[in-house]
DNA sequence: CACATCTATGCACACGTTAACAATAGTCTT
DNA sequence: AAGACTATTGTTAACGTGTGCATAGATGTG
């Protein structure tokens, strides 16, 4: 069928071996034969098989790009930038393998082999095994997103609850004293670092959170759509609410003009990630912008660096976040 | 390193194809054999060289999922539900490799030992020529989203001109006359289609649309808002705009609320996609649903189909679209 | 001129797996 | 009991590529 290193040699009238050096650009190959046996490949159309290179090679030219999961709770944006950010940094040095942890069901299959390297953008405690799994393998990894102190892991994630601190110390500084917050899904390393990075604000501020002005929520529209329903029937409403993310938001600011509110006259809201229609709702809202592209794009670049020099460092990279003042959020007169 | 049927053929006293059979569960060998055979390679951790198989079996195990871009025009969420819909019917049988059409500088390592099947998410003609050289390389193929008639490829995607049009009359019986369109991005098929069902709902109820109130646009927010100031700056404003996508409508939505005029009130908007804001912006957005996750999963089961069948089917499935009336469209009494 | 050195190439094997064919022992048939 | 057949396992080669070692010719050296 297809062209091998055999048939040009035929061709070419050398050994196997004298193709496959000089296709390699092995400085062993005399120059002329070099770019005779060349040509005869270009004619043949000749493409290396690659599954024999890494069989002999003991390289995959696969790397995984793992999400915790693929079927829910990952926000479509977010995956986007990840994959976006990694693509560009890779090329065609490698092949991407896309996957979500929970479609495994057992990890057996994930080996030296198969990949040369793995980058896990996780969001939950529960990718731990996977982490260890992966560490304990050898096969160099990078983890986005969460931290963790696994020994030779590579670790570039952004620092969520400063940007949390920072939105809560705006609405403090905003005037704002009722404030309530909206939860991220539960298990999810994020939505507890944005929750504390809120208390901590807080608590500098000796602002104090009643229970009934804090809701659980799962990230999606849903779920911020119905946390706000409950502030609002509160007899003594909050007058501005932190989402940990910009879809809660979103959902919470549609509950707001269903109840014939407005925000941020009646009520001021803060999201979390700065998705791309963050600036076009109505209001635009006031949110927390963290780098998930420079994020993925930093950790394939190390992650690359150490599959290529062979090493196994050990190094967290915290990227800042950015709070990106819009129009959700109301300036109380004192 | 890591054990190999060899090292498992040493310790059971057997030779190494036995256990090649054993662990296929051929029925050549004893039931009884097989399970010490079993065994023992559990205990030693042994998992298969995937590389060595694919040399062997000549399959690679990777199916291609390539995409028109990964960095500039296609929407995160059409992107995400691709990916979701694919995943969810491959499973763990292939690793899905990921790719953008435009970061190929040639198709040349596009081969069928590195793919067992490719999908292609087109949304535009100029996938025209990587489709073609697929097809040449007889590797299964399935194009989604966009009409393709090259023979021995399989086509899924979504009725859009019949959408719009059903979006189109739609504005017209609600009493709206003075129609305006935003058209997608030029190149894109689904821009084309769309564009052309809208024209020929007008043209069914005998409305015409003059070139004011036709502007071009790119898919994205700002073209979108760009589009609206224009036609908010009219002497005669539209009553009702179509816009070819959700999220030019939402930039649209916006330029009508920052001119102080109110959606649908002074001017309706109507989009396409239903994508997961859609619901929740306000006014909550009237707009066409194409079942992009259905088409990518009838897509990928059809395609596992022809692999395994090895058989080279030219089959071409339209799924209906469906109009989402939310709240985004005024009804205008005579 | 004899020997060492260098250059360009080939030979043979390895990577881990599957599969065609061969071999052995046991069972069945007449 | 001889031949045919079956069940189970082994021998060997193959997939396409890369590499250590051998080789042959050319060139340099004293």
């Amino acid at each position: 069928m297809s062209a091998t290193i055999k048939d040009i040699a035929k061709l070419a009238g050398v050994s196997h071996t004298t193709v496959s050096r000089a296709l390699n650009n092995s400085p062993l190959i005399q120059e002329e034969t070099k770019e005779r046996i060349r040509i005869i490949a270009e004619q043949l159309d000749y493409t290396p098989n690659y599954n024999a290179k890494s069989l002999v090679l003991d390289r995959s030219y696969n790397l995984g790009l793992f999400f915790t999961t693929l079927s829910n709770g990952t926000s479509a944006g977010f995956f986007y930038e990840a994959i976006r950010g990694v693509n560009s940094v890779i090329r065609d040095r490698y092949q991407l393998i896309v996957k979500g942890i929970d479609d495994y069901t057992s990890f057996h299959s994930i080996t030296k082999k198969s990949f040369d390297g793995i980058i896990i953008v996780s969001q939950s405690d529960d990718d731990g095994p996977i982490i260890e799994h992966i560490a304990n393998k050898g096969i160099p990894l990078v983890v986005l997103n969460r931290p963790v102190d696994t020994a030779g892991v590579l670790n570039v994630l952004s620092d969520e609850e400063q940007g949390a601190f920072h939105a809560g110390c705006y609405l403090v500084n905003q005037g704002h004293k009722k404030i309530a917050l909206i939860e991220g899904r539960k298990g999810f390393k994020s939505a507890q670092n944005r929750k504390d990075g809120f208390e901590r604000a807080m608590g500098h501020y000796g602002i104090s959170v009643p229970a009934a002005y804090r809701m659980p929520g799962l990230y999606d529209l849903e779920s911020g759509h119905t946390a706000m329903q409950h502030f609002l029937s509160l007899e003594e409403r909050p007058t501005a609410v932190f989402c940990c993310n910009d879809e809660m938001a979103l959902g919470a600011i549609k509950a707001v003009f269903e109840a014939g509110l407005q925000v941020p006259k009646d009520i001021s809201v803060v999201g979390f990630d700065d998705t791309v229609f963050a600036a076009y709702v109505t209001p635009a809202l006031t949110t927390v912008r963290r780098p998930i592209e420079q994020i993925s794009k930093e950790g394939a670049l190390r992650l690359l660096g150490n599959i290529e020099n062979k090493l196994h460092t050990t190094e967290q990279l915290l990227l800042r976040t950015e709070l990106i003042v819009r129009e959700s959020v109301q300036l109380l007169q004192p």
